[in-house]
DNA sequence: TTAGTTAATTTATTGATAAAATTAATAGCC
DNA sequence: GGCTATTAATTTTATCAATAAATTAACTAA
């Protein structure tokens, strides 16, 4: 759509410099001049804008080796706050980041499950922002803007929630409701995506052009970075990873049909399996009522034979899933994150025995695949990034290759 | 890599006119302005720049309506000539087409199937283009270049063949043999790859950014178009749709693992059960020493069940992978090519009552599911667009978004 | 102290775009 | 036919962001 313009090479160069100093940390001038082939003068103009905008710090000079010392850049993790928020069944997480996406603050508020309408929601969101801007001091000026993130279809753009399997909510403006109560910039993302952005930013894929995180959570989720972008489909429905099919005579998924990765690897049907096997008294769970998948794993760890054959068939699935991700994308690595993450060995086993069953050595390689522990604040910290992006955000995405 | 200079938003801009001018295929310059957003004086300066490399032509003047008449603008389809070749297991197909991918002549020279070696198969090319061109009347000079496609995993920059399971070939480079005895710019692709770029600039998909194409052949290929660029992954290795599984329990597949598509969907499997129900007395082909596609399609068209069936096998399983591969892409299109596409309503009545069996209603509807009537010659003409993409390629993945 | 080296800035030049002005070529109307 | 209005295309001018070259800055080492 955008024509290339004066206005977008500057803001293709600019992008490009404040990106190698954020993977690099620290780093001179000439050096940035080095890493990106832009000339002396070009960086010296655009940084010195950087420091006028308050995103760069001139820290202390370097060792010289012979000449002056070089002048050492770094982001200034002041430059700017976001606040995160993750919206999950069972509570509203919220924290506060700054440019580095490094948490200075965080709120949890409890949810029951339950039906919520969205503008209780809203509400709930809200009062939790709130909460947590009190409790560290922030003023509204000082936020950059608030991201919301949440496991369901987001449409790109207009931020309309397709879905939220969570509450059973159909094309619901979340985004308006919020932004309308809270007066503030508002951003509305997929929650395995801006996990996605924060791993690709600031976490274990810094630098990688093409990768996917997949999310073990009551769902499976998948984000995916190809060419550095994110991508999110004609519709913004790309990445349905838990609703694939690797076994068309599966079991029966939440979504209506049958054989989803979802409905054998996902947290809730490692539960619903936990709890058949209770009842069967296959093992004693604390409360039959409540069971909780920390205590299905530890119980598994423990020994009951049938748990620990519920995970390693979950992990088996998720196996065969990975291994059609990677003939799909042979993608330069693959981050599994997500609170199913816990189950640790229980799950892994199996699955890193079933890839190289269904990958042909040749390709094998290509792929790492990399466990990512697991951290309560994590989405929120991601739906924070997904602020910060509206400031580090590639501008190549504006030069749009076909008509 | 490459920074943003006036040479990168001169490209930019350049292309972004040529590819206005091929959708629309006859346009004036106000026009191009409108559709672009670029200024008058910039439309002028680029168009008469590719009229003078002799890729634009000035057609008879529109009609005025008040005004001075618009001249139409359109590509010279004899502003540059490409050879494609297409290197199968039994046959080299060679097409010269020109700037707007029509073919102007072809040639077939047909290959036993055998173990040819790589040095062999490169002199064969040699011959076949030579012969193609002489019979056309064509000059060395005349070509800007020959374009190979095969069935395999090609590294990208490289050229190298990875693997090419025809014949057997590892790490081949093909393409420094060819380029040395021919001495004229060379290019080699995977074949689902060229094909892809074919419909994106000529064929069902002008203009659509996200879309896939599959290959039903010997093996099941498929090219991906992501943000209207073609995704071949971290190593070249993506889009090997044949070999993910979608039935961990299903045949065994000729690359060694279980449940791939291909050993179910390939016309090369088809074939197999087709020539063990031969065997049991359930149809008579012809030649039950070598029995062809088309037979068995004829066969089973004609009333053979038990070949219906296998069809229908077929279409089931094919279409389970679509589904997965539309919750992974949430594609605007499926393109559906290859000479497995005669089977016709025999696989794909079963492909389309699969699908939404495995896709929700919700995201059902984002995805055009096109069959392309097979040609011959398809994958040639791809081939030889690879060639023309040297003119026609976007400037946009310059512009690396992470560095 | 001074030459050499490396870093950063300043200045000059280039070249691409946009905006404005100009030229070109028509239709419609008196 | 001649005038005006209108649309298309080109030319001119201004602007701006890049590079290249020259300069200034700040150090090391002999």
């Amino acid at each position: 759509m955008a024509v290339a313009d004066k206005k977008l090479m500057r803001a293709i160069n600019r992008f490009k410099i404040l990106h190698t100093i954020r993977a690099h940390k620290l780093i001179s001038r000439v050096d940035i001049t080095k890493s990106t082939g832009l000339s002396q003068a070009t960086v010296t103009g655009i940084t010195a804008s950087l420091i006028d905008e308050g995103l760069l710090l001139e820290k202390k000079p370097g060792e010289s080796d012979g000449g002056r010392p070089p002048i050492l850049l770094a982001l200034n993790p002041d430059g700017a706050y976001a606040v995160g928020v993750y919206l999950s069944i069972s509570q509203i997480n919220v924290v506060i980041i700054n440019l580095e996406a490094t948490i200075l603050a965080s709120y949890e508020m409890p949810l029951r499950k339950q039906n919520y309408a969205p503008e209780t929601i809203a509400d709930k969101i809200v009062q939790a922002v709130q909460e947590c801007m009190w409790q560290a001091n922030f003023s509204r000026n000082e936020i950059s803007g608030i991201g919301i993130g949440l496991p369901g279809l987001v449409a790109p753009h207009t931020g309309l929630i397709r879905f939220l399997p969570n509450y059973q909510w159909e094309k619901v403006n979340l985004h308006d409701m919020v932004q309308k109560k809270i007066d503030h910039p508002t951003y509305i993302e997929n929650s395995a995506n801006s996990l996605t952005l924060a791993e690709q930013w600031f976490g274990e894929s810094r630098g990688v052009d093409n990768f996917i995180v997949v999310t073990l959570e009551y769902g499976v989720g998948m984000g995916i970075i190809i060419n550095g972008q994110l991508y999110r489909g004609h519709k913004g429905t790309a990445g349905e990873f838990g609703h694939t099919t690797v076994d068309p005579d599966g079991p029966l998924c939440r979504c209506g049909k049958k054989g989803c990765i979802e409905a054998i690897v996902g947290n809730n049907a490692i539960l619903r399996k936990a709890e058949a096997a209770a009842q069967k008294n296959e093992w004693k769970p604390n409360n039959p009522d409540d069971i909780t998948l920390e205590e299905v794993i530890l119980a598994a760890r423990q020994g009951a034979p049938y748990l620990r054959n519920i995970f390693a068939q979950a992990g088996r699935i998720l196996g065969i899933g990975l291994s059609n991700l990677i003939r799909i994308f042979n993608p330069a690595k693959i981050i599994i994150s997500g609170r199913g993450v816990k189950a640790g060995d229980l799950l892994f086993d199996s699955m890193y025995k079933t890839i190289p069953q269904h990958i042909s050595s040749r390709t094998n390689g290509d792929t790492e695949i990399v466990i990512k522990s697991w951290n309560q604040n994590a989405y929120a910290r991601g739906s924070g990034t997904v602020v910060l992006q509206e400031i580090y955000k590639s501008p190549a995405n504006q030069v749009v290759p076909i008509i």
